[in-house]
DNA sequence: AGATCGGCCTGGACGC
DNA sequence: TGCGTCCAGGCCGATC
């Protein structure tokens, strides 16, 4: 599933590719990928220069002159150019020397005009946070996965970051000690995966459909059962904030 | 106000 | 073999 590493991989690409050329035309085939009707998105990019593509948290932005649009791959979203349409392709954008596919099997994505509303997102995660905004009454992962916190971590990233720091995911109001350390974990984690081009664990490839292979150097993630690589003691699976959590507890207090 | 839960969506894994 | 059921998890809106 994308999160910050794979978003980032992916618009590290879709820069060089994208910079000064026009939207000539778009497709939308899916109506629910979008959050306007067909026509406003036609409307607001169609003809429209590229100035720059960049990230926030999860969210691709690409800046137009007049616009932004704004893309979300959510769980199984892809972007490829030059690819044939297939039963899950969801909007094609039609540009000077290329044609853009979004491809998306659940549909879980979001295509949207516009920025995303600030009091929605936070910082983002690879940015420098304060020990004290993790200090909440929740359990540490259901923090770390509120994108108004923090921007950019997923259920892979907070499960890995979480083993790293030695923090349990059902840990509540962090001091301030562990809250350092655990964010030094998370910039850690993310700039790791982003050198590994992400983790590909269902159907995540880069613009090029390529996969990522940092799932190779998953510790905790989807290998419930499994010995802990540093202690051996099995890895346990249980839910927190309604999410498959992976943790050694012996290693993580 | 902040925390938690259910819904959206579909392919794949599993059990009988 | 084939069918039904459950699970995965991004975010959002409703509810506690």
């Amino acid at each position: 599933m994308p999160e910050l590493p794979e978003v980032e991989t992916v618009v590290r690409e879709l820069r060089p590719r994208l910079r000064g050329r026009h939207f000539l035309s778009v497709e939308i085939i899916k109506e629910r990928i979008v959050r306007h009707s067909k026509q406003d998105v036609a409307q607001a990019i169609t003809g429209s220069r590229i100035k720059d593509v960049s990230r926030q948290g999860k969210y691709i932005l690409i800046e137009l002159e007049n616009a932004w649009l704004t893309i979300h791959l959510g769980m199984t979203g892809q972007i490829l150019f030059n690819t044939l349409r297939t039963a899950y392709t969801r909007a094609i954008f039609q540009l000077d020397d290329a044609t853009m596919m979004y491809e998306d099997v659940r549909m879980f994505g979001a295509i949207e005009v516009g920025r995303v509303r600030a009091d929605r997102l936070g910082p983002d995660a690879l940015q420098a946070l304060t020990p004290d905004k993790l200090r909440r009454d929740a359990p540490i992962k259901a923090v770390l996965l509120n994108q108004a916190i923090l921007g950019g971590v997923g259920n892979i990233y907070a499960d890995e970051a979480l083993y790293r720091a030695g923090i349990r995911p059902t840990a509540r109001r962090l001091g301030p000690i562990r809250a350092k350390r655990l964010i030094d974990r998370v910039h850690e984690v993310l700039a790791e995966a982003i050198e590994h081009k992400g983790s590909s664990v269902s159907n995540y490839v880069d613009t090029e459909g390529r996969k990522g292979t940092f799932q190779q150097r998953h510790n905790v993630y989807g290998r419930g059962g499994l010995p802990c690589p540093s202690c051996a003691f099995p890895i346990r699976r249980i839910v927190v904030g309604g999410r498959g959590t992976h943790f050694c507890p012996r290693c993580q207090r």
